[in-house]
DNA sequence: AAGACGAAAGTGGTTGA
DNA sequence: TCAACAACTTTCGTCTT
């Protein structure tokens, strides 16, 4: 494109930032073309066609950010309400009060009145207009209903969401319960971000049934191509340890507990909430700080003979490893 | 008596033919 | 699609503190 720059990127700088100024219809001094350019990189206009300078010290009018494309646009913009994925039209439509008055305060005539009356019904109308964006509407704020109930934090809210558009823009809703993938994105986006939350946790405080939510789920992430690993153990010891208000000691050493079980492959196939739950209650144990396997296997939605299996597991092994 | 332990049978999900 | 399989659960009797 322009001779001046020759790489990629300044190239696509040039052609989105110049477009919003345009040039008034100017012609070059030397050959009389009109295929002028400003290159604000060098605050000049040059003639594309001679490549003479047509006029330097040029004043760059626009914003001082970039962007190269449309959402960055919008983005960086510093004008209206923040962008959202957690409403439907991405919280950036305008709203019609429902004062009925002007801008001074003054109340509007009968006709204006009604006027205005008619314009907030189609906007009312307007707003979510087809099946898709109701579909949209519905799922969002069901997502936020049941993030709220989890007490999950905002980031998790709108990764849920992001996950959803890009679930209806795959267009894999189709065949399957809006409120069941709804679920299904707050558990991927819960995953994704590391937050250890059973799926069982997040299909209680829905009305989805577990299976459902599973299916959607492994379909969610079959479809979009995520890789998702598995929770490991330390994360779940984490929320234990908080659920049973135990002292920071006793976490720290389920921690060192899981790091021995994970070098003595003691944690590969097993259920990482057992592991958990296990190394908590070993650590409890430890320092004295008793809880019974009971109060522990409620927390972890484990059974005591699961945490006893994996206890006498990880006895056995260390007990053998010193033996040696 | 409460909690820990372990055996046996049952359940739901994964894997491979 | 189905059987085999491992992990896990449920249940229940026994032991320990």
């Amino acid at each position: 494109m322009l001779i001046l720059h020759s790489s990629k990127e300044e190239d696509e700088r040039i052609s989105t930032e110049t477009s919003p100024h345009p040039v008034k219809v100017q012609h070059c001094p030397e050959c009389g073309s009109t295929r002028i350019m400003r290159d604000y990189e060098c605050a000049e206009i040059v003639c594309m066609n001679c490549g003479v300078v047509v006029a330097a010290n040029l004043t760059d009018r626009g914003p001082e950010w970039r962007a190269f494309d449309d959402e960055q646009r919008a983005k960086r913009s510093r004008v209206g309400a923040p962008l959202t994925f957690t409403i439907h039209d991405k919280g950036l439509s305008t709203m019609i009060d429902w004062h009925d008055r002007d801008t001074y305060g003054k109340r509007l005539s009968p006709g204006q009145r009604a006027q205005i009356y008619r314009l907030r019904k189609w906007q009312r109308r307007i707003r979510v207009s087809d099946a898709t964006e109701r579909n949209l509407a519905f799922a969002l704020s069901e997502i936020s209903k049941i993030s709220n109930g989890l007490n999950l934090p905002k980031n998790i809210l709108e990764t849920a969401s992001v996950i959803y558009r890009k679930a209806v823009t795959e267009h894999l809703i189709r065949g399957r319960s809006i409120q069941g993938v709804a679920v299904a994105s707050i558990y991927v986006a819960c995953r994704q971000c590391g937050l250890a939350r059973t799926l069982d946790e997040v299909a209680q405080a829905s009305s989805v049934n577990k299976k459902e939510v599973g299916r959607s789920y492994r379909f969610l992430i079959k479809e979009l191509n995520y890789f998702i690993p598995p929770l490991k153990p330390s994360q779940y010891i984490t929320k234990f340890s908080n659920q049973l208000t135990m002292q920071g000691k006793v976490e720290e050493i389920a921690h060192k507990i899981l790091e021995t079980a994970k070098e003595l492959k003691l944690t590969s196939g097993r259920g990482p909430t057992g592991i958990a739950a296990a190394a908590s209650y070993i650590a409890s144990t430890l320092i004295g700080e008793r809880k019974t396997q009971r109060e522990i296997a409620e927390i972890a939605q484990v059974t005591e003979v699961t945490i006893r299996n994996r206890y006498k597991e990880l006895v056995d092994r260390l007990m053998f490893e010193m033996s040696l």
